[in-house]
DNA sequence: TATCCGTGGAC
DNA sequence: TGTCCAAGGAT
């Protein structure tokens, strides 16, 4: 008589007891949760953001405002410079938005519900659900990029995304172990991560290969089905270095739009057709730097730099900053690359 | 539902 | 070099 089949939720919880990755916002499957703080901060920073990309920043962050009443205190700006380089800059207004809320709202603690959760500046669907599981041991199912990826294969689930998603939501609260939930997600993002990535599955790894319909398929890879990309446009700007007496101008992009809230070098639209279109702030002897070319999610950028020295100051909407400590400005990476094309080029002509 | 919103690493 | 895409959310 053949042994009762494992069910595929407590094979992948008894391979995450073995294997799961140890990380610093992450307690050992069956040690007591972390501090909510600490979860949500990592959750936020996680969205879209590979784990290395996160760690510096999640260190720095929590060294620095260690708890949510630290940083509710600390000013939006100095959030915002903390957070410059890591992308999606509306998360980090939000981060700060929701430290507030959590302070004034909720008397400094995290609600512990996936609906109260979901009310939050910045925490949707999937951060709701992975805080009140992975921090308050709720039974609430966070579907990411990696369970729908998992379950998909699991299944075999032809419908294309997004559609295929409410099914997919189907099958992973199914899945999911009321009495482990949060052990559950991390599981399934591990699983993701090293096993059942995106492209050439390590099927021979996997502890749910006897169980997924894709591995039978022999082609797991195909699953889940995505629609096909759009091209990216490529757009041309223009930015403007402009210096004095060791200190160069820095303004502060409008809330809303790209990079939006950081600190910036001064330029134009980025709608330039051609290069040496754009106005400049000042009248004054600009000189052409060169070009920085970066990529965004939905479009190409060229940016022309251009470069002046002035004997005066100029009365002029911004803020003059230090060179020597523009690193401290926090700039995002578009201008950071801006800023050391100007400064290299003002090497040479030194 | 579709679009906007960054960045860097892997292949 | 180009393509994909990573613990998504807001609108």
């Amino acid at each position: 008589m053949p042994a009762p089949r494992t069910p595929v939720t407590d094979t992948l919880l008894a391979w995450y007891d073995a294997n799961a990755r140890t990380l610093p916002w992450r307690s050992p499957p069956g040690a007591p949760p972390p501090d909510p703080y600490r979860v949500w901060l990592s959750e936020i920073m996680l969205q879209q953001t590979t784990v290395a990309a996160v760690r510096p920043y999640y260190a720095r962050f929590t060294a620095r405002w260690p708890d949510i009443a630290a940083l509710a205190a600390a000013g939006e700006a100095e959030i915002m410079a903390a957070w410059a380089g890591l992308g999606y800059y509306a998360r980090a207004r939000n981060l700060h938005a929701c430290a507030q809320a959590v302070t004034r709202d909720h008397g400094r603690r995290f609600p512990e519900s996936e609906e109260e959760l979901r009310r939050l500046p910045g925490i949707g669907a999937y951060t709701a659900a992975a805080i009140a599981a992975i921090a308050f041991g709720e039974p609430a199912t966070a579907v990411d990029a990696n369970v729908e990826r998992v379950v998909a294969r699991l299944f075999a689930i032809a419908t294309p995304l997004p559609g295929g998603k409410s099914e997919i939501r189907v099958r992973a609260d199914e899945l999911t172990p009321p009495g482990r939930a949060g052990d559950f997600a991390q599981a399934m993002m591990d699983l993701g991560s090293a096993i059942c990535t995106p492209r050439d599955p390590d099927c021979g790894r996997c502890p749910l290969e006897d169980d997924c319909a894709a591995a039978a398929s022999g082609d797991p890879a195909v699953f889940p089905v995505k629609p096909a990309r759009k091209a990216k446009p490529v757009r041309r700007g223009a930015a403007f270095w402009l210096d004095h007496a060791g200190e160069v101008l820095l303004v502060r992009r409008p809330p809303w739009g790209m990079l939006g809230g950081m600190r910036a070098l001064p330029c134009d639209d980025w709608c330039a057709a051609r290069s040496g279109e754009a106005a400049a702030p000042v009248e004054a002897d600009w000189a052409a730097c060169g070009t920085v070319s970066h990529v965004f999610t939905h479009f190409a950028l060229e940016l022309d730099v251009h470069s002046a020295r002035l004997l005066t100051r100029p009365a002029i909407d911004g803020e003059w900053w230090k060179i020597e400590e523009i690193g401290e400005a926090g700039l995002p990476t578009l201008f950071a690359k801006a800023a050391a094309l100007a400064r290299v080029r003002q090497e040479e002509m030194a």
